[in-house]
DNA sequence: TGTTCTACGTAGAACGGTATACGGAATCGC
DNA sequence: GCGATTCCGTATACCGTTCTACGTAGAACA
């Protein structure tokens, strides 16, 4: 064997420099033609587009992240299992590529010093911009940060923010849609199963939908059950089937989320109960597992193709120059199946 | 309105300048302290320490990237809705944070063009090094790359590969265990549910199942008939329950993944079979989903922590200097449920 | 024809770090 | 007590881009 080379220089990169070499124009004009800036003729920009393809030279971000810009957009999400991410980030993706912009996404994993540290790593890569799903991070720190750069916020309400822009589903108006559909079929004793109490500020999902809920519960004139159980618990399967046992539970639920919903169908119908007669059930998100006839759950769906790209487009509005905070709502729609 | 500033300075950033300004010392110290470099007296080291922590110091990873290293490791996922990629994920996760590398990552979508794009955009962002996962790309190509970045390929056989590791489930034995197993519960006629036939070279995991099927339905003396559906295509979900309808499909079967496995198992008992009495069925990668007591499919299981765990180590490893190449199996096992 | 624009192209500083070479002080070996 | 070695810290080149300032040539204008 031979001495410990320090990491044998891995096939070295093609530079600016040998693309205006080869061209045989200066650095600056082949850095123009990159970023089609103002001052090249075509036959400059011809010559100079001839080496770049024979010689294969791609531009390096990190240097380019120096002074201008890198054409990149960080993703934050909250955890990687979500099931409904997915449609969220396919709006995103595809309205991002055809705007020039590449992704790179952090997980959170839910937790905040991971979200902040993930925050802090992507203004370190200067990034151009930040898209933030479903974050658990107060409005105040996000204000702090969304000084450094330009930031959307998707699935976290925070309507008087300055510095970013939130775009959501209307959750309270989700909540009313269910419980007039639970109404409709004649249902009258609903209860919600939500998320607590810990995530409890106002920020967060499930608080806006509890006000839905007790507002359409209101407006009906009947009494609005509520029942949280906390997300970290691990004890909370188990919680979830003593409920269902209670001998006064509702005969009819808005569940926050099929995250619980689906667990809860299926402890349901395991138990012997008949959905929905004997308990009736409506959740959130529309997951696709939802979907399966052997599930059947009804769910409220947030279309979160469009919020992707509606926060995409936002974001890019805010690096091209806009100051002034914009706050969206999305109507969310009932998708109805056998279990209510 | 005031003129179009281009873009107010935001907020000016702490530099290792301001930080060597503040503790009276050198740039080059602070930066040796940065990477507990040698050549620091502790003196020196407490002083910088403290003025790094006095501003909120944070190093411009852009900046690191274009002498040193970057301490971000990039991970390519297939798509981001694959059910069994989380665990994989929390295993690299983890693993990376323990050793003070970060993680940023990119989603291929299954499709080449944008895996390629992706592995690029990771070395132009001066990535330390790259974890590619199940991801499609010809393992040529891979070669390639592999010798502009440390590489570590998950989910995709390469055995022979001579500049990258690989990190894979034991798919043939993997098979052969689900076999087995179909074949103790007394089942003989035993087909196969696979994926192709587009995406069938043997890189890929479904026809590295399918020799496992093969041979162990061969040394049980039984044919092997296999059924290949396609992924891409739209009808797939049509075309499996036509293939339950048929008369003379098998009566067990083994799923080589739970993607199909679960709406399998659902379309069956929706048109009224009974599992396992009319079908039997094994499926593969053990998806929360399928753990569900409604659902109750058997399935292999991967040790995706395991796995993600094995890569990040081959990788860091390979960072630091290692050259020949690992390629390392890991035994999956069977998570029996009442589906056979 | 001389002067002012405009369009094109270049040189060189800047970005925020890391790596290397080097100088001075303290320690060591004999 | 002296040269050699080790330890610590600094000065400076360098990484690959973008950006600013400026020079030059041809076109437009008077």
């Amino acid at each position: 064997m031979d001495e410990p080379r320090p990491l044998a220089p891995p096939a070295a990169r093609v530079t600016i420099r040998n693309v205006a070499e080869d061209a045989g124009v200066s650095v600056a004009a082949v850095s123009k033609v990159m970023r089609n800036a103002y001052g090249v003729s075509d036959a400059l920009r011809q010559k100079v587009l001839e080496s770049i393809d024979r010689l294969g030279y791609r531009p390096s971000v990190a240097a380019r992240g120096m002074r201008g810009q890198t054409y990149t957009l960080g993703v934050l999400l909250v955890e990687i299992a979500n099931p409904f991410l997915p449609t969220i980030y396919e709006g995103i993706a595809s309205t991002a590529e055809a705007a020039g912009y590449k992704l790179l996404m952090g997980v959170g994993a839910a937790k905040m010093p991971l979200e902040t540290r993930l925050i802090e790593q992507m203004i370190d890569n200067h990034m151009d911009g930040l898209l933030l799903i479903a974050a658990q991070i107060s409005g105040r720190t996000l204000e702090r940060y969304a000084q450094q750069i330009p930031t959307v916020v998707v699935g976290h309400h925070e309507p008087t923010a300055a510095s970013f822009d939130t775009i959501n589903s209307n959750d309270i108006e989700g909540a009313k849609i269910a419980v007039r559909a639970l109404l409709a079929k004649g249902h009258r004793d609903i209860g919600m199963i939500s998320l607590g109490p810990i995530a409890g500020h106002e920020a967060d999902v499930a608080p806006q939908r509890e006000i839905g809920f007790t507002q359409a519960m209101a407006a009906a004139g009947l009494p609005a059950r509520i029942f949280r159980f906390d997300n970290l618990d691990k004890a909370r399967l188990g919680k979830l089937e003593a409920f269902l046992k209670s001998p006064d539970r509702p005969r009819a639920l808005f569940v926050w989320s099929d995250l619980d919903g689906i667990p809860l169908l299926n402890m349901a119908r395991v138990m012997g109960l008949r959905v929905p007669e004997d308990l009736a059930l409506i959740g959130y998100d529309n997951s696709p597992v939802a979907a399966l006839p052997l599930i059947d759950l009804a769910s409220m769906d947030q279309e979160g193709r469009l919020m992707g790209r509606m926060a995409t487009e936002a974001l890019l509005s805010r690096i091209a120059g806009r100051k002034v905070a914009e706050h969206m709502l999305i109507e969310p729609h009932l998708v109805a199946r056998g279990s209510f």
